[in-house]
DNA sequence: TGTACATCAGTGAACGCGCGTTCACTGATGTAC
DNA sequence: TGTACATCAGTGAACGCGCGTTCACTGATGTAC
């Protein structure tokens, strides 16, 4: 009969908070989160979460840490294993199933910047990605202005995006959408890098 | 001796209170702006918004839609008068200049999608960037995927840049790097088009 | 194996605050005659 | 030029609400002996 009372403690509650604010975001945006929301959705007294993330930022802090990881290890993954336009379409990508912590990661006044874990989260993943154009740089120009564009592109595609701004003249499927614009991006610059992506040979 | 007074009429609240958002927006961010603070800002009582605007989403509604008219108006003259590394020169300086217009319109969860003039001010807005980049098109690809891509570039330049996130590594000066990407873009398809832009000679 | 105790995780009541919205109002302006 | 009246713009008091934060607490867990 005990058994199936949820217990007191609640094993790992900041695994769920944190899996609750994402989630909150996605419905709601990142700014009118609340702690007490949060709580709710996660099945816990609204004064739980300050025990784990003090408070709101605190919290926020966390989720772009953990947004800085994960892109970190993508970014790295498919620099390794793909090409440029690769390493485009996996930014894209993350930005689509972690919507949540990209829109949190690139809104610094949401969270605390002077966090060192956050600081050297984010700096891995700015790494990965700079590492990753410039090891397969097919980008012809100086380095800083090949980097600026390739992030803008993909940044600038994700968050257009995720707003929901792209009228579907424009694009249809978000995937295909990145790969087609990365390609004109690297045709640019080396012809040779442009037509077969690494990756993907059934494409047409 | 009464001419000192603040008078009951404001003159021109609308105004005052679509300008006090702006920098209320600069200041802390759209979503936690509150219509108490933008009349504390205008220095009126804080049902006064309510007159002009309804309730916040009215207000914001309005400033996106201004945001939508002048960006539409800059465009256009910028694709008059430069080339297609101007055009989106002219975006990111449009971002920058009007920092709180820019993210308002970009988050279409803060407005009233509905409202028939910010609709048709974002179709204007809209047209302007893809006649712009039609009719100078030195973009060799289809018509969206090069519409995409130089949207993409830009807007993703703005929005980092706006958030504070590109290193000094990368860029010092927006306008410079704004420059610079959009002349990797356009280097890519049309190598005619690339080293001098028609507007600022000066550039070495 | 058993007991005592420290530590940790989560509770729930209480607080004060700023917010959006409503309301009857008042001061100013413009227009009809 | 003068008066009456309608309309408009802004006021300020009042409301209820959800929020973050604090606090003394209690239930569960782990460890020393």
């Amino acid at each position: 009969m005990t058994t199936d009372r949820r217990p007191y403690h609640h094993g790992d509650l900041r695994r769920a908070l944190l899996d609750a604010a994402a989630t909150a975001i996605v419905e709601n945006g990142a700014s009118s989160i609340s702690l007490r929301d949060i709580a709710r959705r996660a099945g816990v007294s609204h004064a739980a979460p300050v025990h784990h993330f003090g408070d709101k930022t605190g919290l926020l802090t966390a989720l772009a840490t953990e947004g800085f990881e994960l892109l970190a290890g993508d970014l790295h993954a498919a620099s390794k294993q793909g090409g440029l336009v690769d390493l485009g379409v996996c930014y894209v990508r993350f930005a689509i199933e972690h919507r949540a912590h990209f829109e949190v990661m690139f809104r610094p006044d949401l969270y605390n910047t002077d966090d060192p874990g956050l600081a050297s989260a984010g700096e891995r993943a700015f790494t990965s990605l700079t590492e990753g154009i410039g090891d397969l740089g097919a980008l012809s120009d100086s380095g800083a202005s090949a980097v600026l564009a390739a992030w803008s592109l993909v940044h600038g595609f994700a968050a257009l995006w995720n707003a929901g701004i792209l009228p579907t003249e424009l694009v249809t499927d978000p995937v295909d959408g990145a790969r087609a614009i990365a390609e004109i991006l690297t045709r640019t610059n080396d012809p040779a890098e442009t037509t077969q992506s690494t990756a993907d040979p059934s494409r047409p």
